[in-house]
DNA sequence: CCTACCGATCGGTAGG
DNA sequence: CCTACCGATCGGTAGG
């Protein structure tokens, strides 16, 4: 029954959350005012209260969705079949060059600014970020085990994969002469034929 | 003559502009205040202004002394003999490593917070960078005619290049695992090889 | 959803 | 290098 009743409500929350994510993204978290942010969606300060808990809760959620969103995928990938090592990095690779290219905000969000996190969201975030990289850093060493991933120290490898689709946000500032499809293909190129081991 | 009697208030001042390198990373430059900068030196907040002119010239002193270094490097490697476009794009991923490793509080400024430059800064800082990366996308588009580099789309090249190290960031927290030297290897292995052709 | 307003904190200055 | 202080702005609340 609420469903129908707060249909314009959920508008005008959806509305303030990714107003949010934007202007965090622009002008930081600290940066960004909570008059900015009623203004980019037509109404005064006090009003979002109505809608919203408080600046840091917009935050929560930001940083957090894109965190359930990378262990989603990650626990959907070590559950399907017929995928070895390598093919299960491309995947990952080709994931994080699809989550920035299509919600820029958000993500540049989660990984600029959670540092504003209170604790102790702060910590469980931290933490789930670490886990993140670990289980990424095994299907590393168990490529490198099976010979189908080049020998090189794993902890640095995944730093690399994991920072390299950053360049995107350059990318939707100047989007003229590369599409998302040759950015991808690109990216994933690169990244993957450098871990691959061509000498198997 | 001045250079004897000012030597402390130079040392003071370079203590300030190191303690802002490290708050404005740690906390971002709209969420660093001065009385914080003032109490990590050991100073009440209206006397950093004997030292310096105001919290914007720390920020633009440090975005400009980092893109100066890359400037000044990129321009010794321009004027190199004896290096092909391989070992100029080799070059350039080991100063930018080195750079984070060894500068890690002005880079991330100088990466994230730039954003907070006035006007005309601002504008000044992203042209240089723009240009920046138009000289190492001509290295690129140079080798892949050469046939030295995979003929892959050299923009998007440029910003998988230019992002990958980012991850030193990660590892400073975390330096129990893997040396400097490591790392420096792997990464510049890792993406050498990437973009290496090895049809050729 | 608004007006009116709270105490706290901001970058920076005056004056010594 | 300090105390004292400026006007502006901060996130958020009261009350309607």
């Amino acid at each position: 029954m609420p469903r129908k009743v707060r249909t314009r409500e959920g508008g005008r929350r959806e509305a303030i959350a990714s107003a949010a994510a934007r202007l965090f993204r622009e002008k930081g978290f600290s940066g960004t005012g909570m008059r900015d942010l009623a203004g980019s969606v037509g109404i005064e300060a006090a009003s979002l209260y109505n809608h919203i808990d408080s600046k840091a809760a917009l935050l929560r959620d930001i940083c957090f969705r894109i965190a359930d969103a990378c262990n989603a995928h990650l626990r959907e990938l070590e559950a399907a079949p017929g995928l070895d090592s390598l093919g299960q990095l491309e995947a990952i690779v080709r994931f994080h060059v699809r989550l920035w290219i299509e919600r820029l905000d958000e993500v540049l969000v989660a990984t600029n600014e959670f540092r504003s996190l209170e604790e102790p969201w702060l910590e469980h975030f931290l933490q789930e970020r670490r886990m993140y990289m670990r289980r990424i850093e095994a299907i590393l060493s168990q490529g490198i085990q099976e010979g189908s991933i080049r020998p090189l120290e794993p902890y640095g490898v995944v730093l690399t994969l994991m920072s390299a689709v950053r360049g995107i946000e350059f990318w939707h500032r100047s989007r003229k002469h590369v599409s998302a499809a040759s950015l991808e293909s690109t990216m994933v190129e690169l990244i993957v034929d450098g871990i691959r081991n061509s000498q198997g």
